[in-house]
DNA sequence: ATAATAAATATTGTATACATATATTGCTAA
DNA sequence: TTAGCAATATATGTATACAATATTTATTAT
């Protein structure tokens, strides 16, 4: 594994734990500084990071570390209400055996106690993308996949302090129940209303913190 | 601007016109020779086209131009559907008639005959951008932008090769009056068609031409 | 005193050079 | 002859050094 992949996941778990500071100007040479590595995995891991929403450039010079809002989770999660039923349609028909065996080992594995916020939210992504590899919609399951990935941010509100996860397995294997049957209307609807509630959850949560 | 940004605009040109092979490995010395740079831009422009969907990566190693394939066409255009009357609606509520104005503006730029297919990819993109930027919903936003940019990669086929400019432009101008008479349905219903009868005709287009 | 401009400082962009990892070719052994 | 391994060549990853650009501060003029 490369400097710059190590760093990329190390910064990246960095912001999720708060261990970077919000809002403010991060210095290419700081962050060198910081992780022992010269300047130029720095700069390849800061412009990816920005790509993916992790951080956000201001002015011509600096990135930083947005503030969680509540609009960008609202808005994360409306497309995903919008896109992820698309690719759970496609892939139903299409649904081995084996991987629904997949998922359902994914989810015993994510109701086992003690995990961490990151390895919770990688299992819970794991599950998903299970669901929707066999649509074999390339394009549409990498965008998904992107919102996923930025909905991470917000994760660990989610599912450590708001302990939302027990409803949100009850869901998990609610909406397994219905795949297995292929009973595409009624699994589309558990998965709608699956992000729909989380993320209600999640930005009244946020608007509290906010205001 | 930076050697970077040359460099960028240049290369994702010269993908667009077939200046470079499609499907054969690029390698960063090889660029770096022809556009008489270091390695270094070339290796962070090339990044960032990978990751907004213009080069994809072959095995570990190198990057190729990914050929147009008919099902991403679809995909792209699948998310654009669902998506922006999303936008649209949240915007509709908020225009002002400077923008309008401005949309109207960009569309008779549109009549104007001789326009490259960059320019018209651009003013296309630059109309509807006018009409959702007042929903001031930027993570929506910047997703669709991200849309609309990877389609790019097929709009040299529709505007020039297949003559869509006149149906797209009279979508356009009633899309725009709808909006102007806040009918908010009406103009979602025009969006819709907007974006499925172009891709309808790509999509067709693309399958005649694979196969 | 304030605003504007210029100089100095700090930060990022780019190049050259080197290290590491990957791929390909040729050789040896079965 | 073919399969596997080793060695060489080639491409990418990383570091150090330098150039360009942006920002801040200080000074001067109004």
């Amino acid at each position: 594994m490369s400097i710059t992949e190590k760093l990329y996941l190390q910064i990246k778990q960095d912001i999720r734990d708060n261990r970077l500071a919000i809002g403010v100007a991060l210095r290419q040479e700081e962050l060198s500084a910081r992780y022992k590595v010269s300047r130029i995995p720095v700069r390849d891991v800061m412009q990816r990071l920005k790509n993916e929403g992790w951080l956000r450039g201001i002015g011509k010079v600096g990135l930083m570390i947005p503030p969680l809002e509540a609009q960008e989770a609202e808005d994360l999660s409306l497309m995903r209400v919008y896109l992820e039923p698309l690719l759970l349609g496609f892939a139903l028909p299409k649904l081995s055996n084996q991987a629904m065996g997949q998922a359902e080992d994914i989810l015993q594995t994510l109701d086992r106690p003690g995990l961490s916020v990151a390895e919770h939210g990688e299992l819970n992504w794991q599950f998903h993308a299970c669901l929707y590899l066999p649509a074999e919609r390339p394009t549409l399951f990498t965008t998904v996949a992107n919102l996923h990935q930025q909905c991470g941010k917000y994760i660990g509100f989610h599912s450590v302090t708001l302990n939302y996860t027990e409803v949100s397995q009850q869901q998990h294997y609610q909406l397994l129940d219905a795949v297995k049957k292929r009973d595409t209307a009624r699994a589309k609807r558990i998965l709608v209303q699956h992000i729909q509630e989380a993320s209600d959850i999640l930005v009244a949560h946020l608007h509290s913190v906010t205001s």
